[in-house]
DNA sequence: TATTGTTATACTCTATAACTATA
DNA sequence: TATAGTTATAGAGTATAACAATA
């Protein structure tokens, strides 16, 4: 309790309105013109929930979109992937071994390449993405299901449109 | 490169399409019917612009908004706040810790309850937000400019329509 | 008993530098 | 010299259990 931020005197100079808003209603009046913010909380909204969805299945949701990439894929090579899903070529690689470990995916030689690796996904990776597949279109319901048809693709038309146009001018 | 994940042989009989696109272009068709996956991609590039734009500041997308309420909210309570902002309490506590060191905020005591604490804003907090809700608008401009004003109101208004009505049935 | 703030901790996510083996 | 994959690492972000002080 000696801690000197916690028992830091305030200097009352420094502060233009001191009135306590103690029992009052919490303005986010601030954060209105704070479009990222929005962003974010639906976000983690949709990641929390996306989580507890494809836990059954032991899969994140970079996991689950990789293998989604594997399989509509077949052949695709590491860097080709790493590039699709905008990950960094060495998260990658983990994310692979973990696939690759519990025999979703396999890592095949390229015989014309030899630094290459072909990924294709195996029986069971076909399998458990077609669980985790339906897992998915469970917690969209949940997530989105309050939006209307055109809400929804208004959404989506514009997100893309965003990452599309930020890709092509800055970065 | 003895390492068994990188040189096992390819199980044949697994893989149903053993197709190699090798110079193809890579399908995301399968990521159509993943709405989250948009909003992960766009919350990618809004939150890595967004961390530029706070850097000259010292500000991260998480104190910029804590500061942002504080500033709008003299005296809220950290409880408050962490509700506000969905922010789990105990890291909320290393923020305003943050915050107070470098003297943009302080915690009062509260009189009517020892166990609280009031967060006020300093003239140099208040001043450093004006300064950073400025490059926030620039970021904006950059990741959102592309939509128009329709597009972008609707947007915000989906998005706080999945969190408000996902909150309100679910978890 | 419940709540406020706190400590400690752990796990995920993201990013970068530097290496190897091939091209 | 450049590229594919890799290793190691560090910094954010997020989540939970358990505690002290106070209500």
């Amino acid at each position: 309790m000696d801690d000197p931020l916690k028992t830091s005197a305030r200097d009352h100079a420094n502060v233009p309105a001191p009135a306590a808003s103690d029992a009052t209603q919490v303005s986010d009046a601030g954060l209105r013109e704070f479009t990222g913010y929005f962003v974010k909380r639906t976000y983690s909204v949709m990641r929390a929930d996306l989580a507890q969805a494809l836990k059954p299945f032991g899969l994140r949701m970079v996991t689950f979109s990789v293998l989604v990439m594997i399989v509509d894929n077949p052949g695709l090579r590491q860097s080709q992937l790493a590039a699709a899903l905008a990950i960094e070529r060495p998260n990658l690689v983990v994310i692979i071994d973990e696939l690759q470990r519990r025999k979703l995916v396999v890592r095949d030689r390229v015989p014309t390449d030899r630094r290459a690796y072909a990924l294709h996904a195996t029986k069971a990776g076909v399998e458990l993405l077609e669980q985790a597949r339906q897992a998915n279109r469970d917690h969209e319901a949940r997530v989105f299901g309050m939006l209307s048809d055109a809400e929804r693709e208004g959404l989506v038309a514009t997100l893309r449109k965003i990452e599309a146009k930020y890709m092509e001018d800055g970065s």
